[in-house]
DNA sequence: GTCTATAGGGCGATAGAC
DNA sequence: GTCTATCGCCCTATAGAC
């Protein structure tokens, strides 16, 4: 047994996200998360840049699942649809709703982690835009094919999270929020 | 003669925007900005409620424009029609290019002020979505339309600080470069 | 792991404007 | 007199440097 138990980052994490809903953002320090996840405040911030980045571990890897998604799309298919079937693709890495649900009300309670998130979504929108030039879509489509479809991902998470149903009735799945709101925002272009 | 010269407020963002571009956002101390304004650290926090907060003196203001003309839009029109139109006419507020670009530059040379920029924006999305509802546009639709005309908001501003005729012969004018974003935006959505 | 600079909030005192 | 802007000194937590 060494001196330390494996697995501190993913303890971290979850002790920042129970804190923070617990008393609030402001109200918890950085030495209070480390404590309960049974290490020094020095190895928080070996594992996170700042007290924020500690709630958007998993955007990474959502990113990368989503600009892989583009990169595969079949030839076809017109950039916005391009985007918004990315989206689609990539959010089912994002099962667990509770979590969600939990993880957006600690967000939305604090401007500072609001910022963190939408620079979260900005560089999701970046990366597809580069993706999308690398498939030879000029700009500006590019970029605002990309930032729709991020318009899209952020109103059909909302809309997921947001549901009332949690039982087997309306299973509420993030892919069909998502797909609604893609076609709502069709709908709308079309009437101009 | 008083103790201290009027018109603290202007002096401070005027220093700060100056002091960010020459040594940059993270080397400038707000005790540096304070000492060029000629008034102490204090009174830059009485004023501004973070180190960031400085260079977004204006956005209430831009803010207020674009809600006011979302409210006053004729009734005929479309929601997103509505939306598009509103940030051209509150674009008015924006004519000074070259601050513009000086400013946009010291923005995007540092995240945490990436950060504070789109909470503004998204701030200007959820008034213009909630003077929208105020219009009896129900949601999502509202949220969309007011997401969408943010986009293209951002994608002409964008161009408009990048375009690189300065001079009479191509004006550069950041109304038109909005209404070309949103027609570029109506084209991409009609091709679906 | 220790040491330190800076952000940013709290509070009372003070000096102007009105 | 009131109201408001400014100052100065206190404090703690963040986050970077060593």
């Amino acid at each position: 047994m060494g001196r330390w138990q494996p697995g501190a980052r993913g303890r971290l994490a979850r002790a920042a996200l129970e804190l923070y809903a617990e008393r609030g953002y402001e109200q918890t320090t950085v030495a209070d998360i480390a404590l309960r996840a049974g290490v020094t405040e020095r190895t928080f911030f070996r594992h996170f840049a700042d007290k924020r980045e500690v709630l958007f571990d998993g955007s990474t890897a959502l990113q990368a699942a989503i600009v892989g998604a583009v990169a595969s799309a079949p030839d076809s298919m017109p950039p916005i649809e391009i985007a918004s079937a990315a989206m689609i693709t990539g959010s089912a890495l994002l099962g667990d709703r509770d979590h969600a649900r939990r993880r957006a009300a600690v967000i939305a309670a604090n401007p500072s982690l609001r910022e963190r998130e939408l620079l979260k979504l900005a560089a999701l929108g970046a990366a597809v835009a580069a993706a999308l030039r690398e498939r030879g879509i000029g700009e500006p489509t590019a970029a605002l094919a990309a930032e729709t479809g991020v318009t899209v991902f952020k109103i059909g998470f909302e809309t997921w999270i947001a549901d009332h149903n949690s039982g087997r009735a309306a299973p509420g799945d993030l892919a069909g929020c998502i797909r609604r709101a893609a076609d709502r925002l069709k709908a709308l272009a079309a009437e101009i």
